[in-house]
DNA sequence: AGAATCCCGACTGTCATGGTCAGAATTATA
DNA sequence: TATAATTCTGACCATGACAGTCGGGATTCT
């Protein structure tokens, strides 16, 4: 039951696009730099973005990626899915399962509580927008400005 | 984001002792049978349980396993943890997480994301007993007898 | 004594994670 | 037009977790 550092760094990625979205594009070098994270993962990882449509990216000397729509209109869950793929328990309660394939469909007891777990992790993973994040981020950092020069 | 099948298994596990709760100790060998789970790997996780304070065991012949504690006294958590260690979708939510471990902490702005998760999956997976996954299971028996004899 | 059981440690194959690397394609700018 | 900055892609790799298997020891009932 945990978040991979894999989606987690995707996700402090796209609070640096977030925080960039209007400037135009931010290359993911710059990324690498500000949240120390290793530049030819992080290529992997915004391709995955890209591909999910989370980010359109720019190529050549002042490229880079940016958000394909407005931070709050981008949810922690949105991040995660196309990442680490749908959040789901178990199998048997994942959007594409196919009626049947558990033998046990019938007499299983706890499907409804994967069912329930499962949309309580959705819910509390959409509600949260990049938006707030970096609202968040900027919040903290206005509260402890002497910490910032480390 | 999902549960290890080792916990479902381990669950499933859980289950067939606490409906045998009370009429002396079920040993995996039978709980293998009615759930076709492999019996070696059972074993695995029956010590586990048992070091994990869920189950008691006895040796020799008519020795198994039985509930520590009622069932309604023991949560999906309880299983869940034992098993696959403290739920915790990052490792700085977790319980033995030591301030200042993560160089990040100060100016991390998902930090609180991650605890509302946590909060909300421990919320899901305490508040459902083993006690109750044996009585829906019992409705669902109820309700369809003539699947159970495939 | 022997069968049924738990107990334990060692071993194994497969897969996801968390990366690295080399090089190709594209684009701005000196 | 060359070159530097970028994205893009596919291949590679090491480590550890997961999901098991196996062999044998310890215990207890009959």
């Amino acid at each position: 039951m945990r978040v991979s550092s894999k989606a987690h760094y995707g996700l402090r990625m796209m609070t640096e696009f977030a925080k960039a979205y209007g400037a135009g594009p931010l290359s993911i070098a710059e990324v690498a730099r500000v949240e120390h994270l290793p530049l030819a993962y992080l290529e992997q990882l915004a391709s995955q973005l890209r591909r999910g449509g989370l980010v359109d990216s720019t190529r050549g000397v002042h490229g880079g990626y940016s958000l394909a729509r407005p931070a709050d209109q981008i949810s922690v869950l949105d991040v995660v899915t196309v990442i680490e793929g749908e959040v789901s328990p178990v199998e048997c309660v994942s959007h594409g399962y196919v009626t049947g394939t558990c033998q046990r469909e019938g007499e299983c007891a706890s499907r409804g509580l994967w069912m329930r777990l499962k949309q309580s992790i959705d819910a509390v993973l959409s509600q949260t927008t990049l938006a707030e994040l970096v609202t968040d981020q900027s919040l903290i950092d206005s509260m402890a400005p002497a910490e910032t020069t480390r």
